[in-house]
DNA sequence: AATAAATGTTCGGTACTCTGAACTTATTAT
DNA sequence: ATAATAAGTTCAGAGTACCGAACATTTATT
């Protein structure tokens, strides 16, 4: 079940219809290398170009970087509740920090 | 007040105290690169070292690859209450996210 | 089925990552 | 102040990122 940061951009990528030319140009990539990228696997992709894959994908970079047993279902729950929490206005963000941070106190 | 990735490695690694060595020893780095990420601006950075780094400095790696105005102090609380609310208990988190959602619906 | 159009794959080359080892500068101990 | 140690800096070189252009395969059109 290792899912490599490849597979991983590939099964978003097509999740999402886009060709490989289509992501390249999202990402200012060439297809060749978004190609290679899913399918050799390339040791060391810059951050930069990861970051931006990372955000036409609509996923956290962690979960494309992090492998295997880390990406458990819970993560992606935390993770998509980030995702959202930081689209909330900034009041609303402070309730909810102020709220958690009394439900941890017990 | 552009704020590189540079200085931001610097100015977090200082904080913590640790030497160059100490940072790299902690990422699978050599002394020598940690140092050229940090003065001279290298143009693309591997993932796989930015997020070991990130991880060792406790930050996220959307703070160190965001690019000047977008990390504003705001956002660094932000990221500050994920990183503790991934800390805490499942039952804390979904909490948290159930308060949030309600929250959202005003 | 034949052709065109779209999508995917290979490859050569330039610029870059990242290291180890040597070197320089700052700090600490004697 | 001098020596010893630690911290920081430079550099050559092996391997990789990433591109453009050519080639191959799949899918749509007639």
């Amino acid at each position: 079940m290792s899912s490599t940061l490849g597979s991983k951009i590939q099964k978003i990528r097509k999740q999402k219809g886009f060709t490989l030319e289509e992501l390249a140009k999202l990402t200012d990539s060439s297809k060749s290398y978004i190609w290679e990228l899913e399918n050799r696997n390339l040791p060391r992709p810059s951050a930069a170009k990861i970051a931006r894959i990372a955000k036409e994908l609509e996923v956290e970079i962690e979960y494309l970087l992090d492998n295997e047993a880390a990406v458990s279902k819970e993560e992606a729950v935390d993770a998509k509740f980030y995702r959202e929490y930081k689209k909330m206005t900034p009041e609303t963000r402070k309730k909810i920090r102020d709220i958690a941070k009394l439900i941890r106190k017990k």
